[in-house]
DNA sequence: GGCCTTGCTTACTATTCGTAAGTACATACA
DNA sequence: TGTATGTACTTACGAATAGTAAGCAAGGCC
C-alpha cells in the first residue's frame, strides 16, 4: 500500500504530522513560519491594516509580510477586506479558527520569553564547556 | 535612544519578541522551525538515536536533522549523548526546559490536525471563489 | 580484503528570502 | 503647476538557506 494512494480522509483522520504527504504540515508551515507567527500574535490584538503591520513587525519586508498574509488567507486564518478607495485600505483580521491558532502561538512565544533566562544560560553554559 | 545600545537586560525583561533584534526571536526560529517542530514532538514521546528520528521525522534529510538538532541542543532544549563506540551510538532526549517547549508546539500540531477539516474547507471554499 | 553499520560533515544545487525598485492613484504643500 | 507623500502591493535580482548526494572514520563480520 503506497502513501500516495492513501485515501485523503485516511490521513486527515489518523492526522499524522510525521508523514511527510501530510496536509497539516504545509499548514503547520504555514503558522510556524517566521512571519505567520509574529503576524498572528499581532492580529490577536486586533484588526490591523497592512503598514500597520508592517510596522509593529519588526524586521518584516513588504514582500514576505504579503505572502505570508496569503498563506494565512488561504488557511482560512486571516481575512482580508480591501476597501475601493484611493489610496488602498485594506484591512486584517484574524477569522475564529486564526484566533485559537494565534491562542497557541502567542502561548508558545510567551513560554519563550519566561524562559529566556534560563536557555541564555543554557547556551552560556555550552558556549563555556 | 538606539535599539541596539539599549541593554540586554532590558530586552530581556521586556520580552519583545516583535523587535528585531530580540533574543527570542532567535529560540522562537528554532523551535518553530520546519524541522524543530518534528524533532520536538518525536522526543516528547522519549529518547531516540539519530537514525531513529529520521526515520520517525518523514522527509527530513541527515544534515537538516544533525543541523536542528544542534540549535535544539544550543538552546538547552535537547541533551545529547554520545557513547565512545563503533559504529557511534548518539542518544537525543529532551531537557527539562525541552519537554516544556515540546507541549506547547504538540498543543499547536494537535489542534492542527483536528481543525484540519475546517481548514481544508476554507482552502476549498476560496478556490471556488 | 571488502562490506556493513552509525552519525555525522562536506560539496553542489535548488529553493526561498531580503532588498530595492516600480505601480496607480489621491492628497498636501510650495 | 510641480513635487513629495502615503497605501498596498508586485517584480527583479542577489544573498542566504534548504535539499541531495557523496564521503568519512573505525571497528566487526565473512
Amino acid at each position: 500500500m503506497e502513501k500516495d494512494l492513501e485515501p485523503f480522509s485516511t490521513r486527515v483522520r489518523r492526522g499524522a504530522v510525521l508523514e511527510r504527504n501530510c496536509p497539516s504540515r504545509e499548514v503547520l508551515k504555514h503558522v510556524t513560519s517566521q512571519w505567520g507567527v509574529l503576524i498572528l500574535i499581532v492580529l490577536e490584538g486586533g484588526t490591523h491594516r497592512f503598514s500597520e503591520l508592517r510596522r509593529k513587525v519588526d524586521g518584516v519586508s513588504e514582500r514576505m509580510l504579503a505572502q505570508t498574509l496569503q498563506w494565512l488567507e488561504g488557511d482560512g486564518l486571516v481575512e482580508r477586506i480591501a476597501y475601493p478607495v484611493v489610496p488602498p485600505h485594506v484591512e486584517y483580521s484574524l477569522t475564529p479558527i486564526g484566533r485559537e491558532a494565534a491562542g497557541h502561538i502567542r502561548a508558545l512565544a510567551d513560554w519563550i520569553e519566561v524562559r529566556l533566562p534560563d536557555i541564555c544560560d543554557a547556551q552560556a553554559a555550552r558556549v563555556a564547556a
